[in-house]
DNA sequence: TGGCGCCTACGAAAGTTTTCGTTGACAGTA
DNA sequence: TACTGTCAACGAAAACTTTCGTAGGCGCCA
């Protein structure tokens, strides 16, 4: 097996839904994480544990195997995940307009009004000054 | 072969990327798509014939078979699909958080600034004629 | 000790997506 | 007609993803 890239690949569908519990709940065992997937999706106890092996082995999480049952967390960063997620999208199906996807998550999910609330600050602060960081 | 479902089903990521290249510019040979696709991916040109193929086969993509080059069009809606991709990776990489998914689509500083003044104005007319229902 | 339950490891199958080599057809042209 | 360039069709391989059966280890306790 190589050792783990730098850069880990981007986690597919079944990975990802996997990462979403370890972003949620924090380290857990395969049991714990197939517990929550059981919710969303039906995968057995073997498939859960053997995604979680090849995750572990692309650098998408890490294990700690001190104890009996080993204990995996996340090795990638929620929020990067995400934008590398969105950027793909971006890319893919929307030719890199960002204001078009954002009004197609608009569209689709009519979002709660402190969303609306908390998009508008966030914009306004992004937009105040594009290239003013501090 | 079946005959196309009345539901065309989600397209794959390469079938996207032409899906994209016939959204942007409309009815178009095999040897154009390969051509526009080459810019952002290296495929063959029997790769992508086989892909049309495979969507026609799907109902992605209908095709104009009265010319020797046959021509291809996009079968589904450009925004259909993109919502429906969008409320895909909502549910699967946000937790159905638009906001969230907004905040990282401008992360990615993809968006310039007459993007961001569209996306201002966008905002305000959702947000009002959100509150404003009688 | 022997049996039970829970665990990891591993390999292989099944399913899906992408790639491309090869073939045969057609049109234009020397 | 023979040659050349372009095209669609097709099958099969390659690559990738997901699923699960089976085997073996370990700890507990009757």
């Amino acid at each position: 097996m190589k050792p783990s890239k730098s850069q880990p690949p981007r986690p597919t569908p079944a990975e990802l839904e996997i990462l979403s519990v370890l972003w949620e709940h924090g380290p857990s065992s395969v049991r714990e994480v197939q517990a929550h997937l059981a919710k969303s999706r039906s995968s057995g106890y073997t498939t859960v544990l053997k995604l979680l092996q090849i995750m572990a082995g692309k650098g998408l999480v890490t294990r700690d195997a001190s104890e009996r049952s080993h204990v995996y967390r996340a090795a990638i960063a929620r929020e990067k995940t995400q934008r590398q997620l969105v950027n793909d999208l971006l890319e893919r199906a929307f030719g890199g307009s960002a204001s078009q996807l954002i009004m197609q998550a608009l569209a689709t999910r009519r979002a709660s009004p402190q969303e609306m609330a908390e998009i508008r600050r966030l914009l306004e602060r992004t937009g105040e000054k594009d290239d003013d960081r501090h």
